[in-house]
RNA sequence: GGGCGAAUGGCGGAACUGGUAGACGCGCACGACUCAAAAUCGUGUUUCGCAAGAAGUGAGAGUUCGAUUCUCUCUUCGCCCA
């Protein structure tokens, strides 16, 4: 008996997969397609535990579907442009490419180890030329679409680096590295024009039947369709200003309002532009963050405008207007009408400015008293001090009539709002695609010619700490065509735009052309399966359903709205913290266990605290390295362990015992096999019985069940009641014949889940069979004998064994011979006898 | 504050459309092998009880012959949005 020595198995069979190109697919016509995509990788530089969780499910998945005769497409790639190649380019003094290349050389050799069945021949890499290439096409021809546009936007400025900065890069209102305080600053950006296909995107997730319903709703509250009204507000007392327009939600308490409030971006504001009050109250606006929580979140404040606000309802109604503070100009119109009975921030405001609160919804109909003070009444009920509105019901008579009011009388109209904003892509970066566009000298834009495309990155080798290091280039950023001059943009795309078209160049990773060749999507797209974190439910998703919506727009040969069929979010890796005596983290490999406590490593006296397991990260080390796990307990056992724990969609708690238990599983199988393939050279005259034959189609509809539900965890389990079963059961004497159709099928199993191991077994035992998955018997997967629940009065008294499809009244007159039963059955006919065949039968008397 | 989801042994978790609660794994205990330990193998392991038995899926109600599963109320936790 020999150990199953996987270090070099696992090996031989990677070399195997890469040197016959295994996994590498071509379009079949003839054969149906599967499209499994797990989210690519940023390349950080090694691989975590998350990323083997994820291509693990991801690869179990793309395997068995293989062995059940899909042609797979299962490929990877690198979105290889962001930041930390920036910030690790500048620490370092090296150039962001280089950086990467080394990255992606060495995740690239750490996910081989892995055994994954994937399609490296179609590798791509969204930083390379070839790559951003068609990006570019892309944005031109989203360009020429309309669905490109450029307006101003304010941004995160960090006045000392000189240099915009992403949300998170902003830490308590200050730059992350330079720790000045952060300023709105506005910038010419480019948009594309998310919002055209809001309705769609809305609408279409209701059609995406294989995602998770969690997901679909962010999605749904992230659009925030809303409806409303827009109402015009006359202004009595201006010469400038004749109307404010507004968008609500309530129109029904326009009765209620008493102020009108407005962004201080809003167009109004420029008679406001030399007033040192108002430039001292926008300035202090400006610190807030630019999130709506920040937002949300700061004290209300306002600035108020001489100006006064007629009601449409009621002419001799006039309220101040006011700039405030929680208004943005994104939303609506940049205009609200304030009421505070029944709006919380409405009131906190009016609260600080001693305006009017008048309630006009009381929650019970003879409730006439009813009125708001500190809390704002959000709650259904029914109008009241509305005039002629009053004693409908809210909310649902109350909007729509006094909508149908306004529209009646010329005062504003039904509108539909969406809170989904256009999404902003451009980036004052180096390490992005760069956007192809020029300037004019009158600062016109222009397409860069497609026949000039790629516009290549040019090359840095030290990137100064401040500033866009693409605007500096002048020799880069002014071009000449045509015999004109012109200017380059020098913003680059957001990284969302690289992954949100990634898996339509999957389909065709070489084609030059363009980003991919229609045949090719036509026959891959939609992807099956895509697999990730659900910290992309919202962004990364959105875009790409964008994406695919703004490529199929006005084209002819593509009409693919949704890019992704079916969605799988993984759960996350945890791990317990550590923390010593001065509260420093420590990682695991700094700690040990002496009697059954932690202590430091190499210093028994030093007891560490034992944390909660939180999600692997660095910043509280207590992350575990998978090249070590893979080098020590090998690929078979860390994919094993990492599907066997938990539900793939919740988090696994990593574990030191787990992933040992795993190694000395696949040990124990190779064992196993060992006794099996000596059983088989004895070769009995005749079959015990039927019994190894029945459990193997027992466990392989539970095996096909479970891989489908995507209970993989569950599929784990069942392999260890195989293993169990047939340790026991091969002792007993079966033909050669049944043993290698029942254990043959069984090993085959095997290969999504432990692809080294189970292939190393099936080319040992010589089997001349198909690699297929295996059907089962639905003929044989019933026992001819059940167990049967006595009950009596609903509560279990026995277990019977009895053959199957016994009847009601044989059973019964069995069970009446029990002497365990009679003393519950007593003398008295049963009341009542509930008989569920096979199942169950419930005694009431 | 709103939305969504979850709650089952010492731990991770299983249980098909309501029908044997606790599969499988970890841990623990005992035993075998060993001078001993590790490794390995075997047995046991929801709680209370010597047992017979009883209780038991966050709490409380309801529907039902029967509820982890369905309905309602509440508690706690998690995620997302504000």
């Amino acid at each position: 008996m020999d150990r199953y020595n996987f270090k070099i198995i696992e090996e031989k069979w990677q070399k195997y997969w890469e040197d016959n190109k295994v996994f590498s697919t071509k379009i079949k016509k003839n054969k149906k397609k599967f499209y499994c995509l797990e989210m690519f990788p940023y390349p950080s530089g090694k691989i975590h535990m998350g990323h083997v969780r994820n291509y693990t499910i991801g690869d179990v998945l793309a395997r068995f579907k293989s062995l059940q005769g899909y042609n797979v497409l299962h490929p990877m790639g690198w979105d290889s442009f962001g930041m930390p190649a920036e910030n690790a380019a500048r620490q370092n003094n090296l150039d962001p490419k280089t950086w990467t290349e080394k990255n992606i050389s060495n995740m690239k050799s750490q996910l081989k180890k892995l055994g994954l069945s994937i399609d490296w021949d179609r590798e791509i890499s969204t930083c390379t030329p070839e790559y951003y290439k068609h990006q570019q096409e892309f944005f031109l021809e989203l360009y020429d679409k309309g669905l490109v546009y450029k307006k101003e936007q304010y941004v995160n400025w960090d006045p000392i680096d000189q240099t915009v900065l992403a949300n998170e890069q902003v830490i308590d209102g200050k730059g992350w590295r330079s720790g000045a305080t952060v300023e709105r600053k506005k910038l010419s950006q480019w948009f594309f024009n998310i919002n055209k296909f809001s309705e769609q995107l809305l609408e279409n997730l209701d059609t995406l039947k294989e995602w998770p319903n969690k997901v679909k709703v962010m999605q749904k509250n992230w659009i925030g369709k809303s409806f409303g009204c827009e109402i015009n507000f006359k202004i009595t007392n201006s010469k400038d200003v004749n109307e404010i327009k507004c968008f609500t939600t309530r129109p029904d308490t326009l009765f209620g309002m008493s102020f009108l409030a407005l962004s201080v971006d809003h167009p109004i504001a420029k008679l406001y532009e030399n007033n040192n009050n108002f430039i001292k109250f926008k300035k202090e606006c400006s610190k807030v963050g630019t999130t709506e929580e920040a937002i949300a979140n700061a004290e209300k404040q306002g600035f108020k405008t001489e100006l006064l606000a007629i009601n449409p309802l009621d002419n001799n109604i006039k309220v101040p207007v006011y700039f405030a503070n929680f208004v943005l100009m994104d939303y609506g119109f940049g205009a609200v009408f304030g009421c505070p009975a029944h709006d919380q921030r409405d009131l906190d405001f009016a609260l600080k400015y001693k305006l009017k609160v008048k309630t006009v919804v009381k929650p019970d109909e003879n409730e006439n008293d009813f009125s708001v003070t500190n809390k704002a009444y959000t709650g259904p009920g029914f109008l009241f001090n509305s005039s002629f509105l009053d004693g409908l019901k809210c909310p649902e008579e109350s909007i729509i009539q006094t909508i149908e009011y306004l529209e009646k009388k010329n005062l504003g109209n039904k509108k539909i709002n969406f809170r989904l904003k256009d999404w902003g892509v451009s980036r004052q970066r180096y390490w992005g695609c760069p956007i192809p566009i020029m300037y004019d000298e009158n600062g016109n834009p222009h397409k860069i010619p497609r026949d000039k495309l790629p516009v290549k990155l040019p090359e840095i080798t030290k990137l100064e700490p401040t500033g866009n290091p693409l605007d500096k280039l002048k020799e880069w950023k002014e071009v000449n065509i045509d015999d004109t001059k012109y200017i380059r943009e020098t913003d680059t795309l957001d990284t969302f735009v690289d992954s949100s078209w990634y898996f339509l160049r999957f389909c065709s990773p070489k084609n030059n052309e363009y980003g991919f060749k229609d045949e090719e999507v036509k026959y891959w797209m939609p992807v099956d399966q895509y697999i990730g974190g659900v910290e992309h439910a919202i962004l990364h998703l959105l875009y790409s359903r964008f994406f695919m919506m703004a490529i199929s727009y006005k084209n002819e040969n593509i009409n693919i709205e949704e890019p992704f069929t079916g969605l799988f979010t993984q759960g996350m890796v945890c791990h317990e913290t550590y923390k010593n005596e001065k509260n420093e983290w420590l990682s695991p490999d700094e700690v040990e266990t002496l009697d059954g406590k932690k202590v430091e490593k190499g210093n028994p006296t030093k007891i560490v605290k034992v944390g909660p397991s939180e999600s692997m990260s660095k910043s509280k080390k207590n992350t575990i390295d998978p090249e070590k796990i893979i080098e020590n307990y090998g690929a078979d056992a860390a994919r094993l362990f990492i599907l066997s724990d938990s539900p793939p969609e919740k988090d696994v708690q990593w574990s030191d015992e787990g992933i040992n238990s795993s190694h000395k599983f696949i040990q124990k199988l190779w064992l196993l096999n060992q006794k099996i393939s000596s059983e088989i050279l004895k070769d009995h005259d005749s079959d015990v019985g039927n019994n190894l034959t029945k459990h193997t189609n027992q466990y392989l509809k539970k095996m096909t069940d479970n891989l489908t539900s995507f209970s993989y965890n569950v599929l784990i389990a069942n392999l260890h009641e195989i293993y169990s079963f047939l340790n026991k059961e091969i002792q007993k004497k079966y033909t050669k014949k049944t043993i290698i159709d029942n254990y043959s099928k069984i090993l085959i199993t095997m290969l999504p889940i432990i692809p080294h191991y189970a292939s190393e077994c099936l080319e040992k035992n010589n089997f001349k069979i198909d690699k297929v998955w295996p059907n089962y018997n639905e003929a044989i997967l019933k026992d001819d004998h059940v167990n049967i629940v006595v009950q009596i009065n609903g509560k279990k008294r026995d277990l019977l064994n009895v053959e199957r499809d016994t009847l009601e009244k044989s059973l019964l007159k069995y069970i009446k011979t029990k002497n365990n039963l009679k003393k519950y059955l007593g003398e008295k006919e049963p009341k009542k006898i509930i008989f569920i065949k096979n199942k169950i039968i419930n005694i009431i008397i």
